[in-house]
DNA sequence: TACCTTTGCTTACCAAAAGTGAGCAGCTAC
DNA sequence: GTAGCTGCTCACTTTTGGTAAGCAAAGGTA
């Protein structure tokens, strides 16, 4: 029960614009989920979103990192190591991912449930 | 203090996909917030939504009403009038606006405050 | 040593989507 | 009649996305 039904005051849209300049995309939150849960190298986000190619996580990254979500890493060494990993700002986002994650579940609920119609 | 900070679980990735193919662009949640605060016309919907076009916009709607979140209704008459309205399913979408409006506001308001950097 | 793999990307190339401006049918206002 | 509004669509350009390949540096493997 949102008691928030309808009552999107005047401030939304220019909030709502905001946020969705940052993250609007359809994997930004995607690799933030991925990091937080681990994933930490660039071959190992790609792996763990699925759909991603390396052209648009690398650019994702980018945007990740000057957006001021994320960091980017480098341990020079032997083998040189690079790991990216969220920032406290980006938790800052988990109500946001929370909400999409609930919705995408009821969602996907309801899209299953009325399985006979086109 | 979210309360949920890092503890992503496993479901949340496909949750998380199935809510963004649905809901990613940038401009979908503004036009359902557009219709919310009660602009139901498309050339109304058009000027309150700043920045998208004829075109874009068509094709929103169009999807938002494949995905049964608004209804397009043309009432026949000398003038004939089309209106969109949000349907009931697009309100369980309030918890996942209102928490990216209160983000864009905090993020708007980091922006600003750091406005030393370039 | 040669050969293959992994990492963290970048580069061409092509396809899909977004943005731009014009326009159109049907109506109203003057 | 002509100018304007409405709800779009069309053709065109620009931007973004996706695909496959490749590359330098290192590591394994034999």
């Amino acid at each position: 029960m949102p008691p928030t039904s309808m009552g999107h005051c005047l401030t939304t849209l220019p909030s709502l614009r905001d946020a969705l300049d940052v993250v609007s995309g359809k994997w930004k939150l995607l690799i933030l989920v991925a990091l937080a849960t681990g994933h930490q190298r660039f071959r190992d986000i790609e792996r763990s979103v699925p759909g991603i190619s390396s052209k648009v996580l690398a650019k994702e990254l980018k945007d990740l990192e000057q957006h001021q979500l994320i960091q980017r890493t480098v341990q020079e060494g032997p083998p040189v190591l690079v790991t990216y990993e969220v920032l406290p700002y980006a938790d800052t986002l988990d109500p946001v991912i929370f909400a999409l994650r609930e919705w995408g579940l009821n969602h996907r609920r309801k899209i299953m449930g009325a399985g006979s119609e086109a």
